[in-house]
DNA sequence: AGCACGCCGACT
DNA sequence: GTCGGCGTGCTC
């Protein structure tokens, strides 16, 4: 005897940390997780069942009836909704919004939606006896034959004509086309036989216990085949009948490892889920997903949510990569979610990196996740890259070249091989600087500086976009000469061009791969060994396979040695452990040229010698000695207004509430004082910002469930603030 | 977030 | 006298 419900409590896309409860006939469990129309003040909005019961703490009479139904069957799982709700309350943000952030915008829509699934048009053989003999005027109708002469979707057909869609009509109730399902063609790549392992892969795919939801890191130099690890796991978890996600940070590198997967796999069902594909696309997704109908999720960070019913593996790609992390609304880490996911399910969760983040390595340490280790290049021949430093105060550098980079240079260049210089500044040079009174050219609406674009003749404000024409001369007191100091990736480029005139120069950038198509057109160069020198910012440094080259230059470095953030030599370390990685990976020996000024910095040391353990582990002294995460957890409160003034008035309001309201919460955690932001001021908006700290994450969750709702019922009179847990740049 | 209600300045 | 500024309060 099932209880019977008359109330559903429904969550609706708006920033109010609640849910509303209406009236429905017959609500039962298995509505939760549906899509609803529900009238909400004077609209109707779409929204959750979230849950269902007898009774509201809201007077019975002005319940208002739940309008509609959307879904048959709910769009979310109960345990995607857990998930969901876990999120919901670690992160401290409003149910409703973490819901929606999760859905697909597709599903957002209140337009009616056809789950269709993907077809083509394709002539029948009496359309090709009727439609053969048109010749002559009918160009439309002739191209639209002839493409149909094999399966085409409805999508080319509409690129051809105009007409497409009339055309079609006319000729399916002719009997002359029919409609065909896609099927997933199997993929022509070759499949091959699979590598060897060695024997360090052969005893981690061992390890990885399919039915224990143990959280592990696979610490692995690059180079070392994390990926065949990956696959060999993976088809471990197929052949168990389970679904496996598999996150990526950006879709950047997607291309290369959604090609493996695919010819490894080639009858799985196998979806990618990345920022280009169509919403109409992603939402018959998610729905195949839904209904276990994907066996490999392949995505970057909002795949974390994605429905599957039968999910039993997570493997997180470059896991320390801080492209998990969402910077607006719902700030919450894909890789904390998805351990989390793992927990729920009873799944194993892999975290792969050649740099783990100190985070992950901590846990390895104190035994909470398993460490496994890949410590050799998986190709015999190749052999880790020699790393050497060129102390930049001894020898001249001109426009940011020392001579040992410049002959290294020469030295691939005459073997036929690639160099790769990074370095991590876009733009011509950072600094436009008057000799005569001093002057620099800043951004009127950021704190910060304008760095000058020599081809566009412009100055550029990297924080708003915002740009002006650089000027000839001084603003301030009209001396001509003023003069762009330091290095970014186009001056390094003119250089180059300079010393290397007949080397074939392509330069890797924001600005260079702005449009569409131009990033594969760029590896599709380089694979085909048209490039002798690369040059440019991280965006190099990430996961990419490239087996020409034999050079790695670090152009200079030395900004984030003794920066304020207390996580910048972290993030330096990973990314000179990367990008040196990218040195000599198909059996040609690798040479890294670090350019600094501060060749005795540990940072170095560890890098020659590989140690990323060792530095791993003074990091996390350092971090212990001064209190800092892993060994605290934080939680801080921005506020942005007009005026600098308003957004710190707004957060010692905040904090007054804090110590008024839960001072017990506070016993346990650090309240700290409100300060302007590092970057106080970007797009003529002001920032400050407000830390609290716990040693314990019980403890700084408790404080924020019982603070931070009081935060919406402060007066925010053009204030806009965010809470982020675990922040990653306080 | 939207959108109403509500109370003070310059305008057809 | 009104049109409209955005402060404040509400949405089941």
């Amino acid at each position: 005897m099932s209880i019977k419900f008359q109330i559903a409590r429904i969550v609706i896309d708006v920033p109010i940390p609640k849910a509303f409860d209406y009236v429905m006939e017959e609500v039962k469990q298995a509505d939760i997780g549906k899509r609803v129309i529900v009238p909400f003040g004077r609209h109707e909005r779409m929204g959750v069942i979230v849950d269902c019961a007898s009774q509201s703490d809201y007077p019975l009479a002005k319940l208002k009836p739940v309008l509609r139904v959307l879904d048959e069957e709910p769009v979310f799982t109960p345990d995607t909704l857990a998930l969901l709700k876990f999120c919901s309350q670690y992160y401290q943000f409003p149910l409703g919004g973490t819901i929606f952030t999760a859905l697909p915008a597709r599903l957002r829509q209140l337009a009616p939606w056809a789950d269709e699934a993907p077809y083509a048009w394709q002539l029948t053989p009496s359309g090709k006896d009727a439609l053969g003999g048109l010749s002559g005027r009918a160009k439309a109708q002739i191209a639209l034959r002839d493409a149909m002469s094999e399966p085409v979707t409805p999508q080319i057909l509409n690129a051809i004509s105009r007409q497409a869609s009339s055309v079609i009509k006319k000729w399916a109730e002719a009997g002359w086309i029919e409609s065909v399902p896609i099927t997933r063609v199997p993929c022509d790549a070759q499949i091959g036989p699979k590598p060897y392992l060695t024997e360090e892969q052969a005893r981690i795919v061992e390890a990885v216990d399919l039915s224990d939801p143990q959280a592990s890191v696979l610490f692995g130099v690059t180079g070392s085949g994390k990926t065949e690890v990956y696959l060999r796991l993976v088809e471990k978890a197929l052949a168990a009948g389970k679904q496996v996600l598999v996150l990526v940070p950006e879709i950047n590198l997607t291309p290369q490892l959604l090609l493996r997967f695919k010819a490894r796999f080639p009858h799985a069902s196998l979806t990618s889920l990345h920022s280009e594909i169509s919403d109409a696309e992603r939402a018959r997704e998610w729905m195949a997903c839904r209904r276990g109908e994907r066996s490999i999720v392949l995505g970057t960070r909002l795949s974390v949510f994605v429905p599957l019913p039968a999910l039993g593996l997570i493997l997180i790609d470059e896991e320390h990569d801080n492209a998990y992390k969402q910077q607006d609304g719902l700030r919450y880490s894909a890789k904390h979610v998805a351990l989390m996911r793992g927990k729920l399910v009873g799944a194993p969760v892999l975290l792969g990196s050649a740099t783990p983040s100190l985070e992950s390595w901590f846990q390895t340490l104190s035994g909470k996740y398993r460490l496994h280790t890949l410590s050799q290049r998986a190709v015999a021949s190749a052999v880790m890259p020699t790393i050497a430093l060129v102390d930049t105060r001894r020898r001249y550098t001109e426009d940011g070249l020392s001579s040992e980079l410049i002959s290294a240079i020469q030295a691939t260049l005459d073997r036929k091989e690639q160099s790769l210089l990074f370095i991590n500044r876009r733009g011509y040079a950072p600094v436009i600087f008057c000799d005569a009174c001093g002057w620099q050219a800043g951004c009127d609406r950021c704190s910060a500086r304008l760095v000058l674009h020599r081809q566009q003749k412009r100055l550029v404000c990297h924080h708003c976009g915002w740009g002006q024409p650089a000027p000839l001369a001084c603003p301030d007191c009209g001396n001509q000469d003023i003069k762009p100091i330091g290095v970014g990736t186009q001056r390094l480029e003119d250089s180059l061009e300079k010393y290397f005139p007949t080397a074939r120069i392509l330069r890797i950038d924001r600005d260079a791969m702005r449009h569409k198509g131009s990033w594969a057109a760029a590896q599709a160069r380089i694979a085909a060994g048209e490039v002798d020198i690369l040059v440019g910012t991280q965006m190099l440094a990430k996961g990419h396979d490239f087996p020409d080259l034999t050079l790695v230059g670090v152009v200079n470095a030395d900004a984030s040695l003794y920066a304020a953030d207390f996580r910048a030599s972290e993030r330096l370390f990973a990314q000179l452990m990367q990008v040196s990685g990218r040195a000599g990976r198909a059996g040609k020996p690798g040479q890294v040229l670090v350019q600094t000024a501060f060749p005795e910095h540990p940072v170095f040391d560890a890098l020659i010698r590989h140690d990323y353990a060792g530095y791993a582990t003074s990091l996390l002294q350092e971090r212990a000695d001064c209190a800092f995460p892993p060994y605290t957890f934080q939680a801080l409160l921005r506020a942005e207004a007009p005026r600098i003034e308003m957004a710190m008035q707004w957060l010692h309001q905040a904090r007054q509430t804090a110590l008024s309201t839960v001072p017990a919460h506070l016993a346990e955690v650090t309240c700290f004082d409100p300060v302007p932001a590092l970057m106080a001021r970007i797009d003529g908006k002001e920032r400050a910002q407000l830390l609290f700290q716990s040693d314990s994450r019980a403890a700084l969750q408790r404080f924020l469930s019982g603070w931070s709702y009081l935060l919406y019922e402060l007066p925010s009179n053009g204030i806009h603030w965010s809470l982020e847990v675990d922040p990653i740049e306080v």
